[in-house]
DNA sequence: CGCGTGATGTGACTGAGTCACATCACCTAG
DNA sequence: CTAGGTGATGTGACTCAGTCACATCACGCG
């Protein structure tokens, strides 16, 4: 499979990053990075889609992996223990050596606006595709997209706090944690 | 104020919209559109940032009528009460003879993972205003930010159902209706 | 050793988006 | 009635994202 100089997208993701953070990212090129990475543009554009995508390469099996625990999970399982299925897998998708490399592209993502519309796009798809394998479970379709969102919205407060902070705890327990806020502050706030 | 002939801005929604009909978003050219709205490319970007902005004009009123009406909500509100605020003010945003407009600029939208992007990424930048609205008002965070989805899912949900069925129900009707469905999965959903 | 395959390089091209500068309609002060 | 002033538009040139057809080169396999 692999020729030349094996691992060309990773080069490319680290040259991207370390250009972005230097330079800022409207002020990189795309040939500036497939140069520094020892390659091309057009072979750049062979690995991502486009400029924004070298910094959300990976997150293609957040999908894969949160809707087969959706799938996998214990027959009789309540809904938001489905919802807490598909976070664990979320959560566990992001080893401890990758925290710094998560900070550093959280910081860049967030500077930037095109980034941060990627971004949502990301998150709004990862929760779509929980929400239908919770359907595909049998969950009525109004409670699978709420369940979805809170578990999403788990992860992300989760990620977040464990980028920002390198001492926080681990990543499956910052998100356990969030959504247990989050399912208590459901609770009260849609209690009549 | 106005000089030349009014409504530049207008005539390029509208132009824009019948070219992406016709011969579909990625093939028509900001040039094509601002020709046939008897203008140049270079106008087109005074009034529209990109390309996919001139889809979505309007959408800037929205933010601004939500956190107003929870700014101005009555004292002593619960959280979903301010919710339901935010709610009435973005039904209420869309008058009845545009129903048509947005059934077809819903149509081209959905076509195109692009501007599908774009759609998502407005809808979490009204979610976070009113999200910081109401913790203005003193909502607990979490609680805010869960209110906000709430009020933001229940105005998308209603306005998915009024621009595909004409005769479908009134905008605020189909809102509030969607909100109450909303609660309703929620609280069965989050109860222990 | 020759051949197929897959990743890369090359060069040219389209179109989005920007910018400096010129122009023209309208309004207002004198 | 005229001279600026203002704001929206036009012009032409430019950069860069993204695409494409075609050539090339390394490697494995028969």
């Amino acid at each position: 499979m692999g020729r030349w100089e094996p691992g060309a997208m990773e080069r490319l993701i680290a040259a991207a990053l370390e250009l972005f953070e230097r330079q800022g990212y409207e002020a990189t090129t795309t040939a500036q990075i497939a140069e520094r990475a020892g390659l091309t543009k057009t072979t750049f554009f062979r690995h991502f889609r486009d400029k924004r995508e070298v910094l959300f390469a990976g997150q293609g099996v957040l999908i894969e992996r949160a809707t087969a625990a959706v799938d996998g999970a214990a027959h009789g399982a309540a809904p938001l223990d489905l919802g807490a299925a598909a976070l664990d897998a979320l959560a566990a998708a992001h080893p401890e050596e990758r925290r710094a490399d998560a900070t550093r592209i959280g910081a860049v993502i967030a500077a930037h606006d095109e980034l941060r519309e990627r971004a949502v796009f990301k998150r709004s798809a990862i929760a779509e595709a929980v929400a239908r394998a919770l359907t595909a479970r049998g969950v009525d379709a109004v409670a699978a997209g709420l369940v979805a969102e809170l578990a999403v919205r788990a992860y992300y407060t989760g990620f977040d706090r464990w980028a920002a902070d390198s001492r926080a705890g681990s990543l499956p327990e910052l998100c356990r944690a969030a959504l247990d806020e989050l399912r208590a502050a459901a609770a009260s706030v849609t209690a009549r």
